[in-house]
DNA sequence: GTCCGTGCAAAGCGTTTGCACTGTC
DNA sequence: GACAGTGCAAACGCTTTGCACGGAC
């Protein structure tokens, strides 16, 4: 995939693309979802079985510096990353915790606005929707 | 002050108003700011000397629970609560951590819409903007 | 040979829990 | 006297750090 090798140059670019650092990656990549550390540390040591746990959060760190992947952080939960880079939001379902993303078209402005208002100057924001998922709200509201 | 009578009758309603939950809500109100754990303690017992560590948070999920307080969440940081109601939302400086409170108006529609899109049923959400304040943008940017 | 990156174990931090005590009804 | 509420200390879960080793330049 082409995107993948960008990605692989960029860490080159700065860091060293060790195998410890590609298997992370991939793991994010093939997934698409959020993943915690933990999950991320099972994936890849399917691939490379001496793996540590340090290792996935020291490369995590480097990931998000590098822009390739973004965290989520919730309230009584471990952080959770995504190798999703384009910007979208998150929507918790409190019943069945699943984390899933959505794209919010005039937020920016939005945000814009609000900001300008009070002579707040934004760089980033995140919009963290909590609710009932589609499923969750047919099996049982 | 009114209010806070009425929010003391709402925890005799169903939980003992001692003089700890009453000096934890005091500390809150009194502030009007977002203060963490340790430092609501730290007021918290200048009224209270003996107060303990553990009794401010299983305080804060009590007056949480009835709806009294709200909590924010930044990675990286110990929650932080807040007495304030009302419906708003967060920006926070990267530069002197700072965390202030503003409304958005028209967020609520538009949350509905993107939620609807994916048939979410929203129940609740937060915007959590991060960049620089008047202050440090004025400082230096 | 230097230095970056790693694995491991220990430490760190905010938060929660177990337990015996206290004060109120 | 029952029981909700408390203080203390220990445990917890996630994350970071110290340190000695290993491998790439």
């Amino acid at each position: 995939m082409d995107a993948a090798k960008a990605d692989a140059g960029l860490i080159q670019s700065r860091y060293r693309l060790t195998r410890q650092r590609a298997a992370v990656l991939r793991v994010l990549q093939a997934d698409g979802g959020h993943l915690d550390a933990e999950e991320i540390h099972e994936r890849a040591k399917e691939e490379l079985s001496s793996l540590g746990l340090a290792t996935i959060y020291r490369t995590l760190d480097l990931l998000r510096e590098l822009g390739l992947v973004q965290m989520v952080q919730y309230p009584n939960a471990a952080a959770r990353y995504e190798a999703r880079l384009d910007k979208h939001h998150h929507l918790l379902c409190t019943r069945c915790h699943e984390l899933s993303d959505v794209e919010a078209p005039h937020l920016d402005e939005l945000v814009g606005q609000i900001a300008a208002g009070v002579g707040f100057e934004p760089r980033d924001f995140k919009l963290q929707v909590s609710g009932l998922c589609r499923r969750c709200r047919n099996d049982r509201g």
